[in-house]
DNA sequence: TATAATTAACCAAACGGTTAGACTAAATAG
DNA sequence: CTATTTAGTCTAACCGTTTGGTTAATTATA
């Protein structure tokens, strides 16, 4: 027989949902037991503890986030290239997957509070990814010297809220719901953020 | 005698700091007395349960986002003008009262579940004043044809992500934090969001 | 004294976490 | 080949604590 009985991605996936949608202390555990369709014994045989679950789901998350973002970028040669591979591959990994765009919202609302260390040392590896991608692009002359930092949280606050609200703009004002699909967002940000929106 | 007591302020005051600290599920009542120096029975008596108390913190605090930003719109002439001073009351109201900027994101990472009917129409109300201005700007010949919702959430989601992290930043690379004042960030996103990022 | 303000003490429900044991499949012994 | 042990998997039921919310009584005020 082949198939495991129980997979910890099963499990992962269900948790990841569940925090997701109701934060680290939104999330009950019996309820990512049912998600799961096990028992809640189950969970702290296999994983742990709430805490070591919501560590694990981050940790997936921004490794996969991450991982899809190197894979993209690598396949590049200009800076303006890089870009734009960057948000296609941001926005199409947080409408799909919304556990890391809604974590890191989250705890940045919060102050980090609740993140594990690991997760920090994630958001910030996401973080230095995008930098040096500025880096690059100024030094190879077709970025102006703009602030990296300043930079990273247009890219990703912006990614982030757009994806994330694209059902609710879409239930909200279907006439002009803005973008919606990871490939509209990717386009319209690309678009304000290297040409900016004064006419010249 | 000019001074009551217990203020509503005070209550509201200390709703403000816990549920921006810990969201609607962390938030403890009991805390939430303790900070208002008051007993929690005292809570209800004045307010209500904690939804209520809720709404009325995030009313009050939209309220307020909204209505300095109407006044500092209103003195200013070209729409360029009114981006600049747009992003700087909200970067100056989201650094000093961190509610609600903390909220909104942490309603968007849930999908609006928790938040109450009238919260989401200040959300609207907010992002409707920034449309209002692009399209004004568009209109007016100095802005690009750029979608207004797409703008809306680059101001919001890149204002709110870096006021809420400047603290953070500046603990986790004193060397390089990215703008962390409210001038700060409002001059470095203005600059980045009128004109781009690509050399011309 | 009547009314408003305030609190200590309390309660039921919900919650995270544990436990003792049932079931199963494989390994081992007779 | 069968009986017995072993090890892993899984769950119902339970436990102590926390939490939102209430109440009954007390104090201040007019």
């Amino acid at each position: 027989m082949s198939t495991k009985k129980l997979d910890e991605k099963t499990i992962l996936d269900a948790a990841a949902e569940e925090f997701a949608e109701k934060g680290f202390s939104g999330a009950r555990v019996d309820e990512i037991a049912r998600r799961a369709g096990i028992n809640k014994a189950m969970l702290y045989y296999r994983i742990g503890d709430k805490e070591e679950l919501y560590r694990r789901v981050i940790l997936r998350g921004q490794k996969g986030m991450h991982d899809a973002m190197l894979k993209a970028i690598e396949a590049t040669h200009t800076a303006p290239e890089t870009v734009a591979a960057m948000l296609a591959v941001v926005a199409e990994n947080a409408t799909e997957n919304r556990l890391t765009p809604s974590i890191m919202l989250r705890e940045i609302a919060g102050n980090g509070k609740t993140l594990p260390d690991e997760g920090l040392q994630g958001m910030r590896k996401l973080m230095d990814t995008i930098s040096s991608m500025v880096t690059m692009g100024v030094e190879e002359g077709s970025f102006r010297s703009v602030d990296p930092v300043t930079l990273q949280f247009l890219v990703t606050g912006a990614v982030f809220t757009l994806s994330l609200t694209a059902e609710m703009r879409r239930r909200l004002s279907p006439e002009k719901p803005g973008p919606v699909t990871p490939s509209e967002i990717a386009e319209a940000l690309g678009d304000i953020i290297c040409n900016g929106i004064v006419r010249r």
